[in-house]
RNA sequence: GCCGGCGUAGCUCAACGGUAGAGCAUCCGCCUUGUAAGCGGGGGGUUGGGGGUUCGAAUCCCUCCGCCGGCACCA
């Protein structure tokens, strides 16, 4: 018996090893520290035999790949303590996911956060009593005949769900068993350190027509430091949350008369035009030519272009006379009118039609989620209307405009998604060939990263999706590319080409920041609510130490004003402290204090948001520095 | 839309069947101050809307709306 491992060593065996046993034939250490062994690029458990030849490598605690198997190992800890503690509650299913794991309870009462607790509790007495996790390979018959006894009927119906070909595993933990893939742990007691978080509820088989479970979601990592960094995260993302920021900051705000539609403030208007002056600009430079389109338009236009038969129930309409309108959700029927009012000739394309347009759309009510998911937003929408020998050159400058606007915003890393051709779909597997192949070459000429998403491109075309990380690691998805081979042959847009015939054009959906209401909600959690200079609504507040430097704060004020900074006077009778403070909370990025000494002078104290010193500065020269500073990226 | 939770002053929260209270903010005074909370005083709530139970409801029940956490959805 040889197992091969990673550095190329061979081991010897008179019999076939468990993971178990090879783990302790290299060190002690490893017996101790491993929790799976990866046979022939498989987890397996370490218990499980071994075959002859097989190429093995140690899973240990702190490995990456051990993660997912202790916090599938907590479920089904939790899933005992549940059972154990609420007789009559059901299991169906319990995997690990992205920062943790769940499992998917059936049971009329529902779980309190009193329950968590009393759970963990008894989760961490399983865990203490370190049971071993024990494979059992079983027939069918034998897997039905166990979970009938216990009336585990979810159980069931994935059991008759295994494919005939693959075997039916389950593991038990003392007397306790669940139908379970696996691989698992060596033992209870290997779970490492976990804590329950929430319980929501979830449909079963993801299905809204099917029972709604209780899912209680937990994490769980190899030891307490690692577990209380994360709770750590979940605390700072709950500290930048928009929502929060948004009212301190006085940017907007929601109220149930317009629920899923922000009322835009003062502060948060300034930010919103910056964003979008800033953004006319880039596009300006990139051959965009700015629309406008109606937002009530007949539905018959769209009966034309298909979005009334698909997507009706998340249309606002309404009646005039005797005419249907709806409010418009998108802008792609209006360009493409634009672009029908008169002969196209080939000449014109690449026609980059752009609009800050503003949609509405019927989202039900649970998914509306601050600034993230609204009703009312505007996008920054563009279609580029082209041929499709122009497709793979249009998606390359959209790529290089998309990076240099995200680039600018403070996002460095970003991935792109490449949604290819789904199972139903319209247009002729040629235009798809044509079409993909376009994308494909431009996305890697732009060197960013790209990931397929298989199969899950509209039926309409191809599309790329922009994801970027943000400041705390989160992922979001902003910009899209949509190649369009059939709303122009729907609306019948069409052009002349060279040969003087017509030719039918496709069409380029494509946004960078997706809606501004969501971009600026990231943006605020992203920066945490200190946004950089040139996006803070107010740049800088002039603040008195006593009231014998107002009138040289108001000189400072109006000299940053002229030098076209967004700046404020605070002659108040409060203490400089307490000035201060007012001002940092409020995130203002730059304050400067003048007192007799100043004004004497002709100086400033300059202070910055997060930074605890300050910097004295002849007035003219802190005028001048600010004002450099706080210019858009790209003047 | 579905499951669960929540909704009290601008904000954060208390009162949990017996006539609604605190801190911060706001307003008015005093203070003139040197980098994250100076002091005093005043005003402010038909407890999300509607209905019910009760001698009595912020508190219990029903219903609608909204919000929160998920699920489903996201052209």
């Amino acid at each position: 018996m040889r197992i091969l491992l990673p550095d190329g060593r061979v081991l010897e065996f008179d019999h076939p090893p468990t993971g178990a046993e090879v783990a302790a034939r290299i060190s002690r250490s490893l017996a101790r520290e491993a929790v799976v062994v990866e046979v022939d690029g498989e987890l397996w458990d370490l218990a499980r035999p071994i075959p002859d030849g097989a190429r093995v490598r140690i899973i240990r605690r702190q490995d990456p790949e051990a993660l997912a198997v202790l916090r599938h190992d907590a479920a089904h800890v939790m899933a005992e303590a549940v059972q154990a503690l609420y007789p009559g509650t059901q299991v169906t299913i319990g995997p690990a996911i992205e920062d943790g794991f769940y499992y998917d309870f059936a049971r009329d009462e529902p779980f309190t956060p009193e329950d968590l607790a009393r759970i963990e509790a008894k989760m961490a007495e399983i865990a203490a009593e370190d049971k071993p996790f024990v494979r059992e390979e079983v027939s069918r018959e034998e897997a039905r005949r166990r979970f009938a006894a216990l009336g585990e009927t979810y159980k069931l119906e994935i059991l008759d769900s295994i494919p005939e070909d693959e075997p039916v595993t389950i593991y038990r933990q003392g007397d306790w068993f669940d139908l379970c893939r696996g691989p698992h742990g060596p033992s209870t007691g290997k779970i490492g350190a976990f804590k329950l978080l929430k319980v929501a509820g979830a449909y079963w088989r993801g299905d809204p027509r099917r029972p709604m479970l209780q899912r209680i979601y937990g994490t769980a990592f190899p030891d307490r430091r690692q577990l209380d960094a994360y709770l750590k995260r979940l605390e700072e993302a709950e500290r930048r949350d928009h929502r929060r920021l948004g009212r301190e900051m006085e940017l907007f705000h929601f109220q149930e008369e317009a629920a899923g539609s922000a009322f835009w403030h003062p502060k948060g208007w300034i930010l919103w035009r910056e964003i979008e002056a800033y953004l006319r600009r880039r596009l300006e430079e990139a051959g965009y030519v700015e629309v406008r389109t109606p937002q009530l338009i007949d539905r018959r236009l769209w009966e034309r272009s298909g979005h009334w038969d698909k997507f009706r129930e998340h249309m606002f309409t309404l009646e005039d006379e005797d005419r249907a309108l709806a409010i418009k959700p998108m802008n792609c029927p209006g360009h493409v009118q634009i672009f029908n009012t008169r002969l196209r000739s080939y000449r014109e394309l690449p026609l980059r039609l752009a609009e800050f347009g503003s949609c509405h759309r019927k989202e039900p009510s649970g998914a509306l989620h601050g600034l993230m998911r609204v009703r009312a937003f505007t996008q920054d929408d563009a279609h580029i209307f082209c041929t499709p020998e122009q497709i793979s050159e249009e998606t390359g400058r959209f790529c290089s405009l998309l990076m240099r606007v995200y680039r600018d915003f403070g996002f460095e890393e970003v991935r792109i998604n490449f949604a290819d051709r789904p199972a139903v779909r319209a247009g002729t597997d040629a235009v798809w060939d044509q079409a993909e192949a376009a994308l494909w070459q431009a996305v890697r000429a732009s060197g960013l990263a790209v990931q397929l998403n298989p199969g899950e491109g509209a039926f309409y075309g191809p599309k790329l999706e922009f994801v970027l990380k943000d400041a705390i690691g989160r992922d979001w998805q902003c910009g899209t590319l949509q190649v369009d081979f059939v709303l122009p042959e729907r609306l019948d847009a069409s052009y002349i080409g060279p040969d003087g015939e017509k030719h039918r054009p496709v069409m380029l959906h494509r946004a960078i920041l997706g809606s501004f209401e969501r971009f600026i909600g990231i943006l605020i959690e992203h920066y945490a609510g200190r946004l950089p200079l040139w996006l803070a609504p107010v740049q800088a507040v002039v603040a008195t130490v006593t009231n014998a430097a107002d009138s040289y704060a108001r000189e400072v004020t109006s000299a940053l004003k002229r030098a076209g900074l967004r700046a404020e006077s605070d002659l108040g009778s409060d203490k400089i402290s307490y000035k201060v403070r007012q001002h940092v909370m409020r995130k203002v990025p730059v304050i400067l204090v003048v007192g007799k000494r100043e004004m004497q002078e002709r100086t400033v104290m300059l202070r910055r948001l997060g930074v605890n010193q300050q910097e004295a500065l002849a007035l003219d020269a802190a005028v001048a520095r600010l004002a450099a500073e706080a210019r858009a990226p790209d003047a």
